[in-house]
DNA sequence: CTGAAACCTGAACCACCTTTCAAGTTTATT
DNA sequence: AATAAACTTGAAAGGTGGTTCAGGTTTCAG
């Protein structure tokens, strides 16, 4: 019995139940990213679902943890968009150059990123932390490693994988989420990103 | 007559309305830094500001507008800070180094800033929006004039503005709101991101 | 086939909070 | 001093939406 469940059992033991907590998650991610938390309903996420309200309960206990689930879930696609696109033959300056370019395209492809994790920082701020974080954590890697093999500085850390991780974010957000006619495409993007990382903006 | 007022007035006419006026915003400034705004009520802001509750609707017509007038007031002191330091003698890398030290100087003064700002975007997209496009606006006039000078490259835009500002948002978002033990401290980051900025990161 | 467990249903409960308002108090003006 | 305008008060109206629950339906192991 004693499985490594945390205390309150919703999983589904059923193959209609999987489908149905699908659903409400999938609902859920629209509505949450069509009205915001707040503004989203139990009932519509129950609406969008095609199920009644009490379903919900059956899955989550609560609008939050429906929310915190989400967010997990997103989080853990972000940073398997940019892996899977990484491949051990690239150089470190490149690796960082598909990374962004992965990553544009991941939220080109799910717009709600952007309002969901955002808003974790409210909602569940331990999330929004952890999420971060643990990106943060991965690019000093990254940039650590090409420290050691030559290609990178050596002493870069935190604070540059900090403010590397705090460009790509916000050329998503200009870029992607707010893209306007005329602008340049994420590849074009990710170059001029990649050459101010590479040498900066000094003449 | 005809002053420059939206319809509705409620701008205080007598000493006793500009001093309550002024405790209601500053309460609900530390209101809404403290709960955020869904979380914030207005019997919190009123009981802050030592006011009964009615007395809220003298001044605002509503949560939302409260907190409308609290976005552009931080939004504006941003921009103010920064503007401050600056010193039309300096250098373009230094102005970028001053004015980054400056925010972070001025978020650990005001750490409700990111907490509001950031939930503008759910409450009062229009605002949100715009304080980073301003923002933006600005880094890339500068990155245009640096590049005049010769001090930059040619060619630098609104894609290495945008990038800039993530930089030091993330930065003061790490550096300051989420502080450790041991970090280095503000003047040190500034002048490890001014050496990303002018120079990158390869070898 | 059958009974128990899993799952689904939606009306109703309930707590919470924004906003209104009529009546009272203070301030400015003549 | 008198009067109007500005300001303050707090009870209550009114709306909302998360959560519960008792009863019905579907699934599945034996």
């Amino acid at each position: 019995m004693s499985q490594a469940q945390i205390s309150n059992d919703k999983t589904p033991r059923t193959e209609r139940g999987r489908r149905t907590l699908r659903k409400l998650l999938d609902a859920a991610a629209t509505e949450f990213a069509d009205k915001g938390f707040h503004e989203a309903s139990i009932s519509g996420i129950t609406r969008r679902a095609g199920v009644a309200l009490g379903t919900f309960y059956t899955y989550y206990d609560s609008k939050d943890a429906v929310f915190r689930a989400l967010v997990s879930d997103m989080s853990a696609g972000v940073g398997r968009a940019a892996r899977e696109a990484l491949d051990p033959g690239m150089g470190a300056l490149e690796v960082e150059r598909v990374a962004l370019r992965a990553f544009l395209a991941f939220a080109a492809e799910h717009k709600e990123i952007y309002r969901i994790i955002d808003e974790a920082e409210f909602v569940d701020p331990e999330s929004y932390r952890t999420h971060y974080e643990t990106i943060g954590a991965r690019i000093e890697d990254r940039l650590q490693r090409g420290g050691e093999s030559g290609e990178f500085k050596r002493g870069l850390g935190a604070p540059e994988a900090w403010a590397l991780m705090g460009m790509n974010v916000f050329l998503g957000l200009r870029y992607v989420i707010w893209a306007r006619e005329g602008d340049p495409d994420s590849d074009e993007i990710a170059k001029r990103a990649n050459a101010l990382l590479a040498s900066g903006i000094a003449s």
